[in-house]
DNA sequence: TGTACATCAGTGAACGCGCGTTCACTGATGTAC
DNA sequence: TGTACATCAGTGAACGCGCGTTCACTGATGTAC
């Protein structure tokens, strides 16, 4: 019957479900690299050989776990954008940033998965291309409703000839409406915050900078400068 | 004596450094988390137990590798930014983050081991922030001349208060005589060029970016903007 | 210069561990008539 | 509703491997007199 067979199925995508999450809360423990089938199994009070019943291979795990990474910190950055009002580019563009921080900090080695240096001896398939543009999703949107504002000043130096059908395809996806000197200043601002991030999660602003919060949201801020975002010099009055 | 004893330590030295050598050829090709002692020896031909005469364990080794990098692209900025005019900020700044991007795709698993996710298991040491600036410390100069020769403009929104102190501590190393909106936009602004290449080497800019030198060109130009560097917006003609 | 001793480099075996993956198997759950 | 069969989940043992680190040891290289 149907019922029954998606009975059993459902028994199986639970299973599959726990054994993501328990993969999860180990990689948050000992990293990717270390992340191990076995070490999972042992955790759900199974065989190690049963988890193969789940995933054919730990690559397989992994880009599960790449993939749930991406989508997360993708809802993340959609559930911050989506509280602004939807006229405010500044304070979307802030809180889109922050909720990729918001995100990183939480799960640092989730999002090192997903950001950091690639796992060795694993290779990403094409799956986990389409997720990966979920946060640059949000941030293309902003900068597509801030253009279609005119709250954009297409100022500085051109992108080189070369970087036009890149930003003709990224119009055509995640930048629509956007002129090519902005898409390039946006795709540099979206790899300076999570470069930023990377910073500030892998060490290299220990002994530099003190209060991270707050250096932050103004590198965030001249970030959107550098876009072309216009950005109020200070905090807009709230009533 | 002095000599014969010399002789000898002469003769640890060169093992000490082929060991460095073995084990940098072998990150390239593995990755730093699976990078082993075991395997280094065997490369060498000694039994995995001597390499303890010279490196007390794995972390030593790894500590011993990420020094050796932070030196390498320090030495590589160095060079690229020695090459230019002393005049000519752009051209420096420019050269420079050349020279970051440079090293990091002619040594990517070397790259990652300094500026990536962290190795699973091991804590770096003190001893591996002192070379960690060196990089900055070329960036710093830059943007200080610059700074000494009127060519920077200080626009932008303030820095936050909390962000005082720590500017006033990078002006005594890296940025002297900068002021507190210079430095934390050029913090920002290096941050971002290690972000660029980060973006770049761990796939992230895949079907995105086509010619990714005059891209990462480009961006470059805009972060110097970013900082308040003047820049042409046509590159200077040469004679 | 020659000898007795101390230092050091490198060996080989071992400890104890964990890993990914395969495979023949036992039961349980579902399906078709 | 009942039975015969097929599918699937999970077991347990095994294969073959590599790892970091320790330790007692043999020689060679250096040092002091």
């Amino acid at each position: 019957m149907n019922a029954s067979r998606t009975a059993r199925e459902r028994v199986r995508a639970e299973l599959t479900r726990e054994i993501t999450d328990v993969a999860r809360r180990q990689l948050g423990e000992v990293g990717a690299p270390a992340l191990s089938l076995r070490a999972v199994a042992r955790e759900m009070g199974m065989v190690s050989s049963a988890v193969y019943r789940y995933f054919p291979s730990r690559d397989d795990l992994l880009t599960a776990l790449i993939i749930d990474g991406y989508n997360a910190v993708g809802v993340a950055v959609e559930q911050a954008d989506a509280a602004c009002a939807r006229d405010d580019v500044p304070g979307r563009w802030l809180a889109a940033c922050r909720g990729i921080r918001g995100w990183a900090l939480a799960h640092p080695h989730e999002y090192a998965l997903v950001y950091g240096s690639p796992v060795p001896g694993y290779r990403a398939p094409e799956q986990t291309i389409e997720p990966a543009s979920r946060v640059a999703a949000v941030l293309g949107a902003i900068v597509s409703d801030a253009c279609a504002a005119g709250a954009v000043d297409d100022v500085g130096a051109s992108p080189p000839a070369s970087f036009g059908p890149d930003a003709a395809r990224l119009r055509e996806t995640v930048l629509p409406g956007v002129p090519d000197g902005v898409v390039a200043r946006s795709l540099t601002a979206w790899a300076s915050i999570v470069g930023l991030v990377s910073f500030e999660l892998f060490g290299q602003f220990e002994n530099v900078i003190t209060d991270r919060d707050a250096f932050f949201d103004h590198a965030a801020l001249s970030l959107a400068g550098l876009i072309g975002l216009q950005v109020d010099p200070a905090p807009r009055a709230r009533i």
